[in-house]
DNA sequence: AATGAATGAGATTTCATTCAT
DNA sequence: TATGAATGAAATCTCATTCAT
């Protein structure tokens, strides 16, 4: 008996135990694919080892499993964000306001995404599926949003998706810190902050 | 006293296996150091798997090495922007056109910052020596010179090291799609384009 | 509070892995630590490789398991003979009889003596243990046999541990020479009856 | 121009590098013939790992030259015993104490035994051949000597080869406790003592 | 004769995967 | 479904031996 308002993405087949992919991608985000141990992953799951074979063929499908089950709250928020008819710098901080919180400062979404970055090369599959769902839509988003803009004169001229770089590069570089140098003693960036002044600056920069 | 000039970082105790260490730069940038087989990066540097025992006392030894090595390149980039004495927004525009150019386009270099990331779970002591040898003295440098042009009253209020964060997370972007999204389809970012552009709209954003 | 008479020696984690110490046994015996081959212990214990590290950690572990657990036995049988309250001449034809019986005799045993003597220098700890437990134990029984018997008028003056050394190196030379000359053509030894000739020899010397 | 009363025995084939021999005896003792490593046999001696193999051709036969090498020293012990035409008491008194001298004190000599001992298995020909040239003919002198006792009356009826290892057992011991159990803090034995009191007590005990 | 960098065979160790229970 | 002992393929690392100099 499901809920009536159910989101209609597809689930994994029945019941993949949320909890075995919850310690997957902690053990995958914390060591890489390679370093990570099915031991740990089981122990964190509280399951035994082989208990995971029981939902995924092999480590590298439990690998992926980790990584596109990532995609769909992600994908709820660039949907969202696009639903929502709102003036543009309104759209724009909203959009960036919901990277700063909710991506920057869950560990499980920079996590997943240090992993996309790291094992590209190694699975390209998974640069692939973010990139078609989450990265270029979000892109596209943001760039539409700047076209219009451009179209109404709020904005002055210049490569819309350039502006979306622009725009969107800091967020990364705060994942980034936060990941890699604030745990060996960096200090800490003010994720908010460094929205809302970036957003002022880059708004009031791309005035006409 | 050293003879002015001179690199303050000691070079690997070995000037031979240079070979050595640009095989498993390539290797350990496309694998990670896990994935990476030493097998393999004897195999391009042309050499045995026990020469590399000559050199480096373990995988990992070989690992820091690598990552070490590529920061004196990078240091020397730095230490030349510190000491051009220029108006801000030209010092600006070197700055980021240079990381730009050299750093965001080359292979090496982008490969060991991605290791850096990908690795600093593992190996936490390369993030300390890249934010203290490279990442914070270039931070520090970009800081200062907008501290600098906020008290001659050319850059408005605000947190100059977020502004210094607003102008450079671009440029890490930028790296990033190179290396994880290009390779699967994404189309190529314009780097120097997007540098132009960028600084164009911060520095506007960011005037009085 | 332990049950009386409970062995004090800690008895290895696994019970199942007796027949892996056994092979060990045999091959360390054979070949010392270091020519002793991991696969052939593997295969006379009907294992795989592997699966000796589901119980021990390292090579290293595995050896000190094997001489460890070769003390107990011995430690029983030095028990066995400090509790026995008999007459002076009769404990020590006890003693020195179950030597030439038990010890002398058996292969796993002087196999484990010599291991702990070839491999002092690289395993210290294990001559240290077999010292502390096994060996300073039994002489110091010995030696207190002789100081009373002294006291008692009994025994003639003289050091009473250069006495004990006299009546237990023949002991010793029995092991010796079944380990390394006999397998080489030298006659062998009857260390029955070396061990009652000895003992007549030196406690008639012993006396007054 | 050699000396007129030059020992007959036979020289290893011109310069052999005493060096050599005298750094590998003392790496083979401290770790055994497979964990010595020739590159610390080099260092010892003074030449490179490649100038071994100038003069040996492999490591077992580097390892065959020390272990021989020892044999002669105390084959001339043992000859200059049995020339001596000394009285039964008197002539057990030199040798032994020879060997509680000589032997017992000389590091290098109780080395080369513990490892004939700990290699006996891996390298039968060396337990051969210190069995036919030292220990045979030592102990058929000793056994000898106690014959001859025997048949005039000065010494009990008994096996004299078990009066022999009677005698020589102590010897061992002391060997073996300087090189096993002194380095890990066992109380040091006074050899030259042992040998005195252990030879009052035998030779008493072997009265008629 | 001598060097020591380089080789490569072989040993230990790891761990994803299987399977009897 | 679930377990976890066991497997075995593969990776790291060692070091006797070779060889260009």
């Amino acid at each position: 008996m499901l809920p009536p308002g159910e989101p209609k993405f597809r689930r994994r087949p029945a019941a993949r135990p949320a909890e075995i992919l919850a310690a997957a991608l902690e053990v995958f985000a914390e060591r890489g694919f390679q370093a990570a141990r099915l031991e740990e992953v089981a122990k964190r799951a509280g399951v035994s080892k082989g208990a995971l074979y029981l939902y995924f063929e092999t480590k590298a499908d439990l690998f992926r499993a980790v990584v596109t089950d990532a995609i769909s709250p992600n994908l709820q928020r660039v949907k969202g964000m696009a639903t929502a008819a709102v003036p543009f710098e309104q759209a724009l901080r909203m959009g960036v306001g919901m990277l700063a919180r909710a991506v920057v400062t869950d560990r499980r979404i920079t996590g997943v995404i240090k992993l996309v970055i790291a094992e590209s090369r190694n699975h390209p599959e998974l640069a692939t599926i973010w990139h078609e769902t989450v990265v270029d839509p979000g892109l596209q988003l943001v760039t539409g949003l700047i076209v219009e803009a451009q179209k109404r004169g709020e904005v002055r001229p210049g490569d819309p998706r350039l502006f979306a770089f622009g725009i969107m590069g800091p967020m990364l570089l705060s994942m980034v810190w936060r990941e890699t140098f604030e745990p060996v003693g960096a200090e800490p960036i003010d994720v908010a902050k460094l929205a809302d002044q970036h957003l002022d600056t880059v708004l009031k920069g791309m005035r006409p």
